[in-house]
DNA sequence: GCCAACGTTGGC
DNA sequence: GCCAACGTTGGC
């Protein structure tokens, strides 16, 4: 079992959209490496946490579980959608996401707090210029977070 | 809005 | 296969 951190602007999906839904597709990744990480990587029951990006308050803002392993994003067939990749074939996807469902929200932890914290000094969404939007955590820095979580 | 960092593209 | 140009991300 792995342990992930999955990046999303509160704006377009937040820890609030995934309450409200339970189960969510991670659909609309069109990174190499996140998808190798889904494709590859990712399976049922492997947890994460949710991260905030690009708002007021960054933060790790929530828990989710990995719910159903990979497949081929459907959003990349779709000529509608933002997401559409034309370089795609239905016999020859191109992109895989995974499906999410939620766990739980949890207080806000913001990039300051976990810079405090010495375990988590590699954590990859702390390092300059990081900006993939879904990385490996390891077992040390969940249970770190996790931790951090117990106090208020 | 700024700017550093990074991935992707495309000419050669 | 190199590398400059460009677009995007994301914290500040």
């Amino acid at each position: 079992m792995k342990y992930w951190l999955l990046k999303s602007e509160p704006s377009r999906y937040g820890i609030d959209d995934l309450a409200r839904d339970r189960v969510t597709a991670w659909s609309g990744v069109r990174n190499y490496q996140a998808r190798n990480f889904m494709r590859d990587e990712m399976r049922p029951g492997d947890r994460g946490f949710f991260y905030h990006s690009s708002c007021e308050e960054p933060g790790i803002a929530g828990i989710v579980e990995v719910s159903r392993g990979a497949y081929p994003d459907p959003t990349q067939f779709d000529r509608k959608s933002g997401y559409c990749d034309p370089g795609a074939a239905r016999g020859e996807p191109r992109w895989f996401n995974v499906d999410v469902k939620f766990v739980k929200k949890t207080r806000l932890i913001g990039l300051a707090e976990l810079r405090g914290h010495k375990a988590l000094k590699n954590l990859r969404v702390l390092q300059r210029g990081n900006r993939l939007s879904i990385t490996p955590v390891t077992q040390a820095e969940w249970e770190c977070i996790i931790g951090l979580l117990g106090k208020a």
